[in-house]
RNA sequence: GGUGCCUUAGCUCAGUUGGUAGAGCAAUGGACUGAAAAUCCAUGUGUCCCUGGUUCGAUUCCUGGAGGCACCA
């Protein structure tokens, strides 16, 4: 039997390295690399999101990376689309991908697979959103209770995003959003190996607040000078340009600013933490570690490889 | 040097008319199916500066000490 062609996810907090080992190990198979990061597609966003450096990019094919606008709608279920059409073409010439990412709900879009929803109006989550504004959590909570009980009896009821995206799907398809879950989802025609990069925290915590300074001395404050009249755009609800946007309208210091970004980005590397550490399929690696033992898990696990 | 005020959680501070304490922020843990770097939930953190005294009992009152601030010299 044919062995199944293998995708290499490289996964872990920001800020830990994960760029680097993915290049390293793209270029020992020859391999081309997915980005799974869901703020690295918009082109308009490069030093606040850690782009690779053009040296990088050269080192081995990206995808993903810059391909995008923020003025255009994206969503995992359009990255999930992509990425696996793309990989179905890859896996023809090679049978090794490297996928990097730090959004464990896109790495996972892609390994896993998401359960089919119907494409509903966008018209119905600006009036949810508004709904919500006038209306309050309660009215959320009473209409999903009424529209699915289901899904009411498990989701956060505090969390409104979940929220306005259930009744979203209830009222746009006519059917309860649980009524998509769980169905068959696609089988992947490839095998997946999770490499998991980490450090003890204070040095996680150390890189964040290095990287940052980096950002602001490569002129992460012009950039988001420029993006500032896009602020309320869904792609710059982003940890590095909120803050600056705060500055920009004169509610806090530049100071306060950098100090809050390297606040929240501590904060989402503690939220990666969290949703890596439930995945029980990862192979843990410290960020020190050289580069050759993962390279050398990868061909004990597909020994047919190159 | 004198006088006054201060010292309580990682930080800023509240409080106990004497029964070993609580807010905000920070931090930590968690959730997550098309907004996910988003959004949401939960949780503590303590020689109450040290010393001796009074007291059944002192973080609280008193003595002395240390450190800080202010004013006077």
């Amino acid at each position: 039997m044919q062995p199944k062609p293998l995708l290499v996810c490289i996964v872990g907090p920001t800020a830990i390295g994960k760029t680097s080992l993915s290049i390293k190990i793209a270029n020992a198979f020859d391999a081309e690399i997915i980005s799974a990061d869901s703020r690295q597609f918009y082109k308009e966003m490069r030093i606040g999101t850690a782009v690779p450096s053009e040296e990088e990019l050269a080192a081995a094919p990206h995808h993903f990376i810059q391909n995008r606008s923020i003025h255009q709608d994206y969503s995992v279920g359009d990255f999930e689309k992509e990425a696996i059409s793309l990989l179905t073409n890859v896996f023809k010439k090679n049978p090794i991908v490297v996928m990097v990412g730090g959004s464990g709900l896109y790495v996972d879009a892609v390994t896993r697979g998401l359960d089919y929803f119907p494409e509903v109006d966008p018209a119905i989550r600006i009036a949810l959103n508004k709904r919500y504004e006038t209306e309050g959590l309660l009215a959320l909570q009473k209409e999903l209770k009424e529209l699915d009980p289901t899904y009411f009896a498990k989701v956060d009821i505090e969390n409104h995003h979940r929220l306005i995206r259930a009744l979203e799907i209830c009222i746009g398809s006519g059917a309860p959003y649980s009524s998509f879950l769980n169905r068959d989802k696609q089988p992947r025609d490839f095998d997946v190996l999770y490499i998991g990069l980490n450090a003890d925290r204070d040095i996680v915590y150390d890189r964040i607040n290095r990287r940052v300074d980096i950002m602001m001395s490569e002129g992460l404050l012009e950039e988001a000078r420029q993006l500032y009249p896009h602020k309320a755009l869904n792609a710059l609800q982003t940890v590095g340009y909120r803050e600056l946007f705060q500055y920009f309208d004169g509610v806090i210091s530049e100071a306060e600013a950098i100090s809050e970004i390297k606040k929240n980005t501590r904060r989402f590397a503690k939220r990666q933490g969290t949703w890596f550490r439930k995945n029980t399929d990862i192979y843990w690696f410290d960020y020190a570690d050289s580069p050759i033992q993962a390279i050398t898990l990868i061909k004990t696990k597909a020994p047919f490889l190159p």
